[in-house]
RNA sequence: GCGGGCGUGGCGGAAUUGGCAGACGCGCCGGACUUAGGAUCCGGUGACUUCGGUCGUAAGGGUUCAACUCCCUUCGUCCGCACCA
């Protein structure tokens, strides 16, 4: 008899013996095949939240099924540990950012570990400490020494709220994304990396992704925003200066009556010097440039404009046009000026007929003519060309193609790809970061502090204030120095690097985590990775994903690894969610919230029910993409199921103690053998669901049915030798979900761990029938169900059905029309 | 506005290739055991029903012998993008 199930002591017992015995240590082994499974790694906050249980609990089945599949498995975890939050607690209770991060890590381990989660912790690798981030410091310097880190004065996103810039990734809806207060527009001098150079190719190679969801391909897609289109000038009257402008629609440049430049464009200056009405754009320009960046993006806010009593002339007629300043151009993209063809672009018609400016028909729908008079809309589909000179009667894609060939033999513009993906901006004024290993010195200007030099190490004697400078520029040791070529003084750049970066390659230092002489080994890199199977949240289908993936195609391009691309397989799961009563008195479900006081802590569960009572109901509840809906009635579920596991293996004990793995099938009886069927029914869904579809829940409630099919013989003999074919088996399916108990359950009956063990086969011939059951139909409804031999074909099968009594029943005095007979499922009979 | 996902019992969800809708779990109902049950075990549980059946996967239509599954229209909901020329 095994004692009552007590999760509190056996998962303590065995999360010791496991660590205890290294059990989850990896090397290389090139006799097995090999499979990287990664959870993305958390900040440290201090706690584990739901959505922390629910990612590693994924990622513990992926690798425990892995690796019990034969895969030599690489499953690490680490903390993304620099960050603001730790400087906060500076500013606000006066710790020490280190001392913060480094009790919220320990706290955290110690939480991770009650999970029984199988990590290999030797590799663990935290993005603050100096061993790491003195290759965070090296990467950049191999990026500039590359031409892809720059320093340049640029209108950046300013979150005042944190004190620093922001990446544009990291502006939601004009919103700072981590704390959510409005992002103010400033002009400051900031290092940036040129994600761009691999703008085309972070976007073609989104074809190589088959494992990764649609939905994370679209978003990096349209934030890419890749467009294909023509670069060229107008002249300016009275001018020397020429007005560059980009376009996807050279087809309409016949039906260009004015142009457009951005309040920002250098250019405004210059046309309005003079001018009468000076004074009244340059306040225009200002005004526009005061608003708030959530204001000027917004499409449904007012298109303004003020002429600047400048023209242009289109150099494909010698047209004259007006200039205008107006508040929906972009500066920053394409060239800050476009050429406006209100016929046939909505913004442009809506502020030409706003201005009484004029408009010229050049595309018309063959079908049914257009009057430019009673036009209330741009017209922006397909047509044929008029009032276009020499192409008139082309059809409007041609066009496009013929005039922008006309373009270039005229030497007047050039065919131009276009994206809307900016550089990223990686300087942060804070001090909780990888300081950007820059020295500026008086004589020899910008330089890379020297390899042998690094990590910069981030002073101790720091002043933590908010403002817009960082902390580390109050610091008298770091500031001053000597410049690494002349010797002369100099003084070191006080920014840090954005914490993006550290998450950028972490996955790759996994595989070598204690490298000193360089940030990885090629060999042991492109032996590991790319990572197999990723697992995260979907918020970072934009940043982390897409900087790692550019991170990764850098690194190959400098040699240092041989693929193309960090995650081969991307699962994005959903969040954990709780119903609650609001002040109205509705039950509304919400993301866990402290603020809406539906939280539920881990730590609680798993002391109440146990880490493995935690797991399966977070495993069980809902597939992994989809939100989860929290239920406490749910988990006692979970626990009672575990309960019930435990009591039928109890029951088992004595029979699978006396049981041999080879035996004679045909010893069993008839019950036995319909046990044993659905054993092996049970093996086959799993491994499925495990192998191909990481359907967790089903795979779940496949293992409860094998439960409830043991419970028949709770109270009466079982053949031994199935005992222990069915107990072990279930104990082997059962150990990548609660490791804890199914380790203690085999502890009792066999040798060895049952997380050594190989994944069980499934016997074919078990999972014959001799009998199926197929259903009658008549005109499609279900009318009588029969027993018929497994596999009988097509025409018996036909026969057998018109031979039941009530076929004959429902088919007399009616015309059989049409018998549709299929083998093991069904017999349908169409009559009239 | 554009693009995409989703919509199935009281609830979470299953149905993998068009072939028995509702697996499994929660909840609920009944029974057994019991001094007792918020333990355990067994059974029932979509709706309506004249007990023959009929209806039923957001709504409406279509294709098919057969549709949760494919096509069209509409509604709801969630997400992404949104002055990018």
């Amino acid at each position: 008899m095994i004692d009552k199930y007590s999760p509190q002591e056996i998962e303590k017992k065995w999360q010791e013996k496991w660590e205890a015995d290294n059990a989850y240590k990896t090397d290389i082994d090139n006799s097995k095949p090999k499979y990287y499974a990664l959870e993305m790694f958390p900040y440290p906050s201090g706690n584990l939240h739901m959505g922390h249980v629910r990612n590693y609990s994924i990622g513990d089945v992926v690798a425990r099924y892995k690796t019990m599949a034969g895969y030599n498995v690489l499953h690490p975890m680490g903390f993304d540990a620099f960050g603001m939050p730790a400087e906060n607690a500076a500013i606000s209770h006066g710790v020490k950012p280190s001392d913060w991060t480094f009790s919220n890590i320990k706290n955290m381990i110690r939480q991770l570990k009650s999970m029984g989660l199988a990590y290999d912790w030797d590799r663990e690798v935290e993005t603050c400490k100096a061993d790491y981030y003195r290759w965070t410091q090296w990467l950049f310097e191999l990026f500039y020494k590359r031409g892809l880190a720059y320093k340049k004065e640029a209108s950046v996103n300013w979150c005042d709220n944190c004190g620093t810039v922001l990446a544009n990734e990291q502006v939601i809806d004009g919103h700072c994304w981590r704390c959510d207060s409005e992002v103010q527009k400033k002009k400051l001098a900031q290092w940036f990396f040129k994600i761009t150079d691999y703008a085309d190719e972070l976007l073609a190679d989104l074809d190589k992704l088959p494992g990764w969801p649609n939905r994370v391909k679209t978003m990096q897609e349209n934030w890419i925003g890749r467009s294909e289109g023509c670069e060229f000038s107008f002249e300016v009257e009275g001018h020397s200066e020429k007005i560059p402008v980009y376009t996807t629609r050279p087809d309409t440049i016949f039906g260009v009556t004015f142009v457009v430049l951005a309040a920002e464009h250098p250019l405004v200056d210059k046309l309005i010097a003079g001018q009468p009405n000076e004074e009244a754009v340059r306040k225009f320009v200002n005004d526009a440039k005061n608003l708030s960046d959530v204001e000027r993006t917004s499409a449904e806010s007012e298109k303004l404009g003020i002429f600047t009593g400048a023209y242009a002339i289109n150099p494909v007629n010698g047209k004259k046009v007006p200039i205008w300043v107006v508040n929906y151009v972009v500066y920053e993209y394409g060239t800050g000026a476009v050429m406006a063809v209100p016929a046939h672009d909505e913004r442009d018609f809506m502020f030409a007929t706003k201005y009484n400016l004029e408009k010229i028909l050049v595309i018309d729908n063959p079908e049914q003519p257009i009057k430019l008079e009673e036009m209330t809309n741009a017209y922006i589909d397909a047509g044929v060309l008029i009032n276009s000179g020499e192409f008139n009667g082309m059809g409007n894609e041609k066009a496009k193609s013929a005039i922008i060939d006309w373009l270039e033999k005229h030497n007047i513009g050039t065919r131009k790809v276009n994206y809307r993906l900016r550089d990223w901006l990686i300087s942060r004024q804070r001090y909780w970061g990888a300081p950007i290993p820059v020295i500026y010195c008086d004589k020899c200007g910008e330089q890379l502090v020297p390899e042998e030099d690094l990590p910069v190490l981030l002073p101790e004697d720091v002043e933590f204030k908010q403002g817009a400078l960082s902390p580390l520029s109050t610091s008298k040791s770091f500031n001053e120095c000597k410049c690494p070529k002349c010797g002369g003084h100099a003084h070191r750049e006080t920014d840090t690097m954005d914490t993006f970066i550290c998450s950028s390659w972490y996955y790759f230092r996994y595989a070598d985590p204690h490298n000193d002489k360089l940030p990885f080994d090629r060999d042991k890199v492109n032996y590991w990775n790319p990572v197999d199977q990723y697992i995260g949240g979907i918020e970072h289908a934009i940043l982390h994903l897409l900087y790692s993936r550019f991170f990764t195609k850098v690194l190959r391009d400098a040699k240092m690894l041989d693929f193309d691309e960090p995650f081969t397989n991307l699962m994005t799961q959903g969040m954990v969610i709780k119903g609650y009563t609001d002040k109205d008195g509705n039950y509304v479900k919400a993301k866990m919230s402290k603020s809406l006081g539906n939280v539920v802590s881990p730590e609680e569960i798993i002391e109440k029910y146990g880490a493995d009572t935690a797991r399966l109901f977070i495993l069980f509840a809902s597939p992994v993409d989809r939100d989860l809906d929290w239920s406490d009635e749910g988990v006692q579920g979970s626990f009672r199921f575990l309960n019930r596991v435990w009591r039928i293996i109890d029951i088992f004990s004595e029979a699978i103690k006396k049981g041999n793995t080879k035996y004679d099938v045909s010893t069993l009886n008839d019950e036995e053998v319909a046990l044993r069927r659905t054993l092996h029914k049970t093996i086959k869904k799993v491994t499925e669901d495990l192998r191909d579809r990481f359907a967790f829940n089903t795979a779940i409630s496949t293992l409860m049915e094998l439960v409830n099919a043991m419970h028949v013989f709770q109270n009466k003999p079982i053949n031994p030798n199935l005992a222990l074919e069915v107990g072990s088996a279930l104990l082997k399916m059962l150990a990548p979900f609660v490791p804890h108990i199914a380790e203690e359950l085999w502890s009792h009956l066999f040798e060895g761990s049952v997380h050594k063990q190989s994944w069980v086969e499934f016997d074919a011939a078990a999972i014959v029938e001799d009998e199926v059951e197929v259903v009658l139909q008549i005109n499609g409804k279900v009318r009588d169900r029969v027993k018929v031999p497994a596999n009988l074909d097509k025409a018996a099968l036909e026969q057998a059905a018109l031979d039941l009594p009530r076929a004959r029943e429902l088919i007399t005095g009616k015309t059989i029309v049409k018998v549709i007979a299929v083998p093991n499922k069904l017999v349908n009979i169409v009559v009239k």
